[in-house]
DNA sequence: ACAGCCGTAGCAAGCGCTTTCTATGAGGGA
DNA sequence: TCCCTCATAGAAAGCGCTTGCTACGGCTGT
């Protein structure tokens, strides 16, 4: 029924360890011969058996990118970018070779998930696994990934981290590659005091995430070397990284007493929220209302007004963490990497009433 | 090094065989031994070796996901719920069995990788694949799909469209959940006619695809339908689907004699260009001029005004997809859905100036 | 002219698992 | 009491491929 290698080596009359050497194109094979095995191969539209070969060679093609949430354009443009890396031929390149199978595997966010993910990887002796987006700060959850992550890597499939920061105690991520959340933040803050403003309010995404803590850490430090410490509670709400939670808790702030004159929001799809908020309290952005979001997903430029947020470069991150896991690019000396976020002004913020 | 399933064997005092059907579960173990096996596994830190497995059973638990663009949420919402229907556990069940391992790949609307991570997933011998979004009209390229998709469907593999037309004369495909694009943008049309628009400029998607064609189709069926069909040529123009794309097509559109009182866009990354456009000429949403998109991504509600646009129910979509992957769910007799596509008016939309 | 090499190709031994077929023991019916 | 049956476990034959080692010519060097 299905085509093996060794019918292959019977049409070209050669034998089945010459028809692999063929086509895994490292060992001298004279033109001819390889010539007649290609025809052979095409002839009967033969197609590798990935399963065997992995068994016998002790590696796969496999090449798991790990995200958080898929329906978010935050991660689809990293792991875009990462699987163009990956991913065989259509960057261009001819037909032969390293044809890695590129694919992204959705967590959800839900840390079984995760840990599941990567067994099912390990299972596939995957060559490589990319994972992306914040970690949960949980110790147990910490150690299991560790863990998980040590054996992976035992077994020879190289790790990268990105827009993650570094698992400490461990080698067994090739590369991390964090994104400054922790500045951008503090940026972002500082630009919005320069401006005037003096209670601001800050949309935090889920508790127990690092993104969220280190977003969350930078807008504290500008605040607090502004010399404004003290209702860091009363300005803060916790929520998911979507849009509802964005415009609840927008809604809370503005009816606390004392109103915030500016709303941070965790990132570009919670900004949406808070405007979404803020006008249906009858408030105009920026006039009485300034709002900014982080990341610079491509909507935010045409948010009305356009956003102003912290731009990072996904798409690089991403591009460069694929490179890294196909160990086409070395990976910085300590295996960290830490990549600058850079502060978008545009109109959603302004000076407060004044 | 790596622990097999002989060395489990070896712990639990029983045969590779037995330790083997414990874990497939398939064959009556009794209770005491299953017991020692499972702990034998748990204390070994065991994980199967997925090649060596699917080599002998000639069955994998890989499920694929292709995509045209994975930074896009109209495909991540889709892959999302079709995920999450079939990866193994975190959808609540306990920890046995069916843990597929559901991946997306992201051809980025290009046939040859549409193709290649086809190939890559026959190579694995995949268990199902759902292929999503709409399709390239060329005929070679349909014909190389028809192959390739007849080939993986011979080796086992269950192959699912999802948002995506029936393949013609080819029964390799087990079901087809196709958008009811051509309605929906006929109602959507419709209503612009209603509310008094004479000349609605179409900024259609690129050329070749099947989505852009139906959507086109069913704008015209309305313009004919109401009598007005000549200018069809001059109030068209084509593009990718992105944001840019429908920027520069607004501008061309606004920028011809006869300016148009109405915009429609081929989805609503589109629109929000279109909308950009708009404005930037110095006009009003809707007053001026009346901008509508489709699909309803989740920012659509969001843009300012609202965008009116049609609604397609990705979600349910992928998410039956996925079922009909795994098999939970039986086909549609003739493994054909049309699935209805809603209008959803909102404030991007008015009558036009008087 | 002969030994030694290099360039190629084949042999055969697994890789780690699944599964058919067979073996064994404990009960139960006659 | 003996045989048959059911429940359970093991033996062993692959699944299709890779790769270390061996084999075989024809060349080169002396």
């Amino acid at each position: 029924m299905t085509v093996t290698l060794a019918d292959v080596a019977a049409r070209a009359r050669v034998s089945p360890a010459t028809v692999s050497r063929v086509l895994n194109g490292n060992y001298p094979v004279a033109t001819s011969t390889r010539d007649r095995v290609l025809r052979a191969v095409d002839e009967l539209d033969y197609v590798l058996n990935g399963p065997a070969s992995s068994l016998a060679a002790a590696t796969s093609d496999l090449v798991g990118i790990l995200v958080n949430d898929i329906a978010d354009p935050f991660f689809g443009i990293m792991a875009g970018a990462a699987q163009s890396e990956i991913g065989g031929p259509g960057d261009g390149s001819g037909r032969a070779g390293g044809e890695k199978l590129a694919v992204v595997c959705n967590t959800g966010g839900s840390p079984e998930r995760e840990l599941t993910y990567l067994t099912l990887l390990q299972r596939q002796r995957a060559a490589a696994v990319v994972v992306t987006g914040g970690a949960l700060e949980d110790p147990d959850h910490q150690a299991a990934m560790a863990a998980k992550l040590a054996k992976l890597a035992d077994a020879g499939t190289r790790i990268v981290f990105c827009g993650r920061p570094p698992l400490p105690d461990s080698d067994a991520v090739a590369a991390s590659l964090a994104f400054d959340n922790r500045g951008g933040a503090r940026r972002l803050t500082e630009h919005l005091l320069e401006l005037g403003h003096r209670r601001i309010g800050y949309v935090a995404g889920p508790l127990e995430r690092t993104t969220t803590r280190h977003r969350l850490e930078g807008h504290r430090e500008a605040m607090r070397a502004a010399g404004l410490s003290g209702d860091e509670e009363s300005l803060t709400v916790h929520g998911p990284y979507d849009r509802s939670s964005g415009y609840d808790a927008t809604c809370e702030l503005l009816s606390r007493e004392g109103t915030v004159t500016a709303v941070l929001a965790a990132n570009d799809t919670v900004a949406l929220g808070a405007c979404a908020a803020v006008r249906d309290h009858g408030l105009r952005i920026p006039e009485d209302v300034s709002v900014a979001g982080f990341d610079d997903l491509p909507f935010s430029v045409d948010a009305v007004p356009a956003l102003t947020t912290v731009r990072l470069p996904l798409a690089e991150a991403g591009a460069r963490a694929g490179r890294l896991a196909m160990g086409k690019e070395k990976p910085p000396a300590g295996g960290i990497t830490t990549i600058e976020a850079e502060l978008m002004v545009r109109g959603s913020t302004a000076a407060p009433r004044g």
